[in-house]
DNA sequence: TTCATTACTGTCAACGTTGACAGGTAACCT
DNA sequence: AGGTTACCTGTCAACGTTGACAGTAATGAA
């Protein structure tokens, strides 16, 4: 009969290209056609593969939760045989790209583009909810003396630093800035 | 002779409504058209005062860096007669919006553009690091035993908290967030 | 009053992005 | 081999944003 479909690799490919061009120049710069080059397709495509504007953004949200929810899950997993802030914080902060560094761009060029739209903030909300909530259980495992609210403000605290490790970057920030912000991480799990 | 220039206070008023569009909509998002109706005038407008697009992006970011500064100088000032952490994150974190919101959601904005516009990153980057380098000294008066180092580290971290936290109130974050994050910057500053 | 200068508006052309679809090509199955 | 379905390209129209400029109104000085 048919030949064979290839909508599902082809999305996915599409789908990581676009969320290379949002991390790289947010959700308004990423145009059809850098996507398109970017995936090394033509722009038309896109569209046949993922349908209009809006549907794309809408599957891009989806692919760039379903991608964080990965890093959590894989995080949540690691963090099971690790029994040290120090430990958890070289993984968090490797710089062997063991974490792909694109999720944390992407996630803050989609939240930055809230404004126009509005139906993203839910899923960016509930992405980053559970990585709080993996940072906890794992705070309050191996600190069990230390009060929620303080496992909370640690995790909550050492999140928002993981975000925003990927914007300096893109500014050239000094490499020691970084460094600095790894240790600030280091004196919050230091403090339960 | 000629008509009164009204050039000072109209660009300003122009800048001021381009900023307030930048921390809503990102800088892509901010088109003319917006800041027209944000500063209450006709689009031309916009050129005759500030020229072109480019030249209106760099005005921008001389206007954002020059109010970040003055922040900066502000909260130094204020520091001077402060003794306790706490009574400065009670300054940093303020609801009164004794600091004006627009300008970390407008650095982030900027910031995010910076694959399209690496012209910003350095201002951006100086504004910031004189921003720290406040803190910094703040703690390192308050804190005269603690080692530079996590002087430093607590400086950089609580900075970042600090700007991040309108980018997760444009998400509809529960407010408990922002207490939680403000409760991880007064863990930092107990730390020293 | 008249002139010089600036504030402001209206309007159109140029450009980039997106939407849409016709038509060609390639794979699979009977 | 032929038919069916999906992949892929070329191409054009529509829309929004920006650039540009001519022309009008307002203000203060000579």
């Amino acid at each position: 009969m048919p030949r064979p479909s290839l909508k599902p690799q082809r999305s996915e490919e599409i789908l990581d290209a676009y969320m290379t061009c949002v991390a790289r120049y947010g959700l308004d710069g990423a145009t059809q056609e850098r996507v398109a080059a970017e995936a090394g397709v033509k722009r038309p495509l896109l569209r046949h593969y993922l349908g209009n504007r809006d549907q794309m953004i809408g599957a891009l949200n989806q692919h760039v939760a379903d991608a964080f929810n990965n890093l959590t899950l894989e995080l949540d997993c690691h963090l099971t045989q690790i029994e040290t802030g120090d430990q958890f914080l070289e993984i968090l902060f490797a710089e062997d790209e063991e974490i792909d560094p694109r999720l944390a761009a992407a996630w803050q060029g989609l939240s930055a583009s809230v404004g126009d739209h509005p139906e993203l903030a839910e899923a960016l909300l509930e992405v980053l909810a559970r990585f709080v909530a993996v940072l906890e259980k794992f705070f309050a495992r191996v600190s069990p003396d230390a009060t929620p609210e303080r496992v909370k403000a640690v995790a909550q605290g050492i999140s928002t630093i993981f975000l925003s490790l990927d914007s300096l970057a893109a500014l050239d920030a000094p490499s020691n800035w970084r460094t600095e912000l790894r240790r600030a991480a280091s004196l919050l799990t230091e403090t339960l």
